[in-house]
DNA sequence: AAGTGGTCTAGACCACGTC
DNA sequence: ACGTGGTCTAGACCACTTT
C-alpha cells in the first residue's frame, strides 16, 4: 500500500469515527508529518483526496477543517457499482438476472454504446429491488475482448467485483449523462410501475488505458431517483 | 498567475484547439518542464487538473493521452453559474427576475436552507428562458450578512460575477441533490408547463472558509433536463 | 535497455489569518 | 510576529510499457 493512501485511509477512518469530528481543525500538516513519519508531500497528497472528496476544507492560516457529512452517497454519485452502494449502505436490496446473452454490434448500437460495429459483447439486463419493489434496470454491454467470460452467477452478484478481482482489470472513469425519458411499456412492466417517466443514466466506462470496456443504461423509477454531488468552483475555466 | 495554471491553461488551450489533438499523447513530462521551463511538480500539478476534468489520460510507461470530448457539459454540472454556462455555450437565453426580498429566516427555511433561525437572507426568484421558453426557474437564498446588497440589476445579469468580482468572495464548493418532484400549480405557472413533474436540484454553496453564503433550488422543465458528469473510480474507498 | 509516469523526500520562500 | 497552508524546486528511486 503506498504511504499517502495508508495516511489517507487513516484519517478518512478517524473523522468516520469522529477522532476528528466536524467543524474542528485536523492537526497541521507539521503534525501530521511527525504522526505518519512521512515527508509534507505525501501528507498533502493525502490531505488532497479529502479534500476532493469534500471531506476537509483548507483555510490558509487556520488549517484543515472537517466538513459535516450531512448528505448520503446514493445511487450514481461518482463510479461506483451498485453492489458497492448497497453494501457501504446496508441497504436490503435483490438483484434479479433478466436475461444474459452473447451479441454482436450492429451500426445502431455501435453508435449508441461506442463500440466497434460487428464486435461482439455481453448484453446484460438486472433489475435492483429494494423492499421487494424494482426501483432500477439496468442493461449492461462488456466488451466481449476484454471480458472473455460472463455467467449468470457473476451476473447475479457483482460483475465489478469480478472484473477487478478475478480479472484484474484497472476501471478508472466514466463519461455519464442523466436525462430524464417517457416510459415504454415493457419498461413499465420490468419497473412494475404505471409512471410515464423514468431517470435514464448511460454511462461509458474505461479502462487506465483508455479502452472502452463498457457500456451501461441504468432506468431508475422516479420517485426512488436521488443524485447527490459534492462539487468545487473551477477557478481557471 | 500560477506558474501550475499557465502550465494547465496553455495545455488546455491547445487541447482544445487540436494542436494536441485527441487519442494522441502530450509531450513527456520531462518535454513539458523544458518547454514551459518549470519543474516537474508544477508540470505535474497542471496534468492533474487536465486528468481531474476528464481531458487525459495518464498511462504509466506510455505517456498523456489527450481523451475525445463527446459530451458538452449543460446545466449543473459541477460548480457552475447558469450566466457563466450560457456564455461559455453560447446560448441564446433570457433571464427574468420575477420577485427579489429580504426576509427573515423561520425554523422551516433554517431546515431546509442551512441557514440560522431568525438571520437574514436576500431571497431571488428567477426564470431562465431559450428561444422564448422557460426551461428553468432558480430560487436563490443569499446570506444578508456576506452579501450585504442585492438589487435587481445584479439578480438580472450575474449574481456570481457580482460576489467573486465586486465583492472578491471566495466561492469554494457545494453539495448538491438531485430529485425528480411532482409539479406545483405554481411551478407548472412559472415553467410555461402541463408536465406533472420536474427536476429539482437543491444546492448549499459555500465559501473558501467553509461559510455558507448560499443556497439554491432550481427547477427544471423536465425535458430540457440534461446531466453529464466525468466520473473516476475511487479506489480505497 | 530505454523511456515514461508514479512515489517519496528535503528544503526554500510566499500568502494569508490569527494573535 | 507567528503559525498555517500554497507554491516551487531538485533529486532519487520504482513500476510499467515499449523498442
Amino acid at each position: 500500500m503506498k504511504k499517502y493512501q495508508e495516511v489517507y485511509n487513516d484519517l478518512k477512518e478517524k473523522i468516520r469515527t469522529n477522532v476528528y469530528p466536524a467543524e474542528t481543525s485536523l492537526p497541521t500538516e507539521q503534525a501530521l508529518q511527525d504522526l505518519y513519519g512521512v515527508s509534507r508531500d505525501t501528507v498533502r497528497k493525502a490531505l488532497a483526496i479529502l479534500t476532493e472528496r469534500g471531506m476537509i476544507q483548507k483555510v490558509q492560516g487556520r488549517g484543515s477543517l472537517v466538513l459535516k457529512q450531512e448528505l448520503l452517497n446514493f445511487p450514481v454519485s461518482g463510479l461506483t457499482s451498485y453492489q458497492e452502494l448497497t453494501d457501504s449502505l446496508q441497504l436490503q436490496t435483490k438483484t434479479e438476472v433478466i436475461s444474459l446473452d452473447l451479441i454482436v454490434v450492429n451500426s445502431n448500437l455501435a453508435n449508441l454504446t461506442g463500440f466497434e460495429p460487428y464486435s461482439k459483447v455481453w448484453k446484460v439486463v438486472r433489475t435492483r429491488s429494494i423492499d421487494g419493489k424494482v426501483s432500477v434496470v439496468d442493461t449492461d454491454y462488456l466488451s466481449a475482448s476484454l471480458v472473455p467470460t460472463m455467467t449468470l452467477d457473476i451476473a447475479q452478484e457483482s460483475i465489478y467485483d469480478y472484473l477487478e478481482n478475478q480479472l484484474g482489470m484497472d476501471i478508472a472513469y466514466a463519461q455519464k449523462e442523466i436525462t430524464v425519458e417517457p416510459t415504454s411499456r415493457e419498461e413499465r412492466e420490468l419497473l412494475q410501475s404505471q409512471d410515464d417517466y423514468l431517470v435514464l443514466i448511460k454511462s461509458r466506462v474505461y479502462l487506465g488505458d483508455t479502452r472502452q470496456f463498457q457500456y451501461t443504461e441504468s432506468k431508475h423509477k422516479i420517485d426512488k431517483f436521488r443524485f447527490v454531488d459534492f462539487a468545487r468552483r473551477k477557478h481557471s475555466l
